[in-house]
DNA sequence: AAGGTGACTAACA
DNA sequence: ATGTTAGCCACCT
């Protein structure tokens, strides 16, 4: 399994409702340090993706997506309408980790 | 083959 | 608390 694949069967073992961060999905795939290629592998989605890429944000909460098929205001609406509270800040949105992010001590990793 | 680029982070100042 | 820095890794020239 390449890098991406990795990637997106990780992104959708996220339950609705939760986030996780770059960082927590580059660490279930052996690649601790591999946030940025995570957020690179998100970028290649096609627009009409099943791949819940709204539900991974950056280590601070925030909505760090910056892609012309994905805008934060879209990932915004996605997230609310699965019913996470999203804060609008000055530039970012913003959610709250403590609340929302989800544990994978049960997810398997992939092959 | 080698250098540049991010939807990142943890560590510092 | 806020801003900067230097690693990092997969891709793309």
């Amino acid at each position: 399994m390449n890098f991406y694949k990795k990637v997106y069967f990780i992104t959708k073992k996220i339950p609705r409702g939760k986030v996780a961060t770059y960082g927590q999905i580059a660490s279930l795939i052996y690649s601790p340090r591999a946030a940025r290629a995570v957020g690179f592998a998100l970028r290649a989605l096609p627009s009409n993706t099943s791949c819940p890429w709204q539900r991974v944000i950056n280590s601070r909460g925030q909505l760090s997506i910056v892609n012309p098929k994905f805008t934060a205001k879209l990932q915004a609406s996605l997230l609310r309408k699965e019913g996470i509270k999203v804060k609008k800040e000055e530039d970012t949105y913003i959610v709250d980790l403590k609340k929302y992010l989800f544990d994978f001590k049960n997810v398997k990793p992939p092959k």
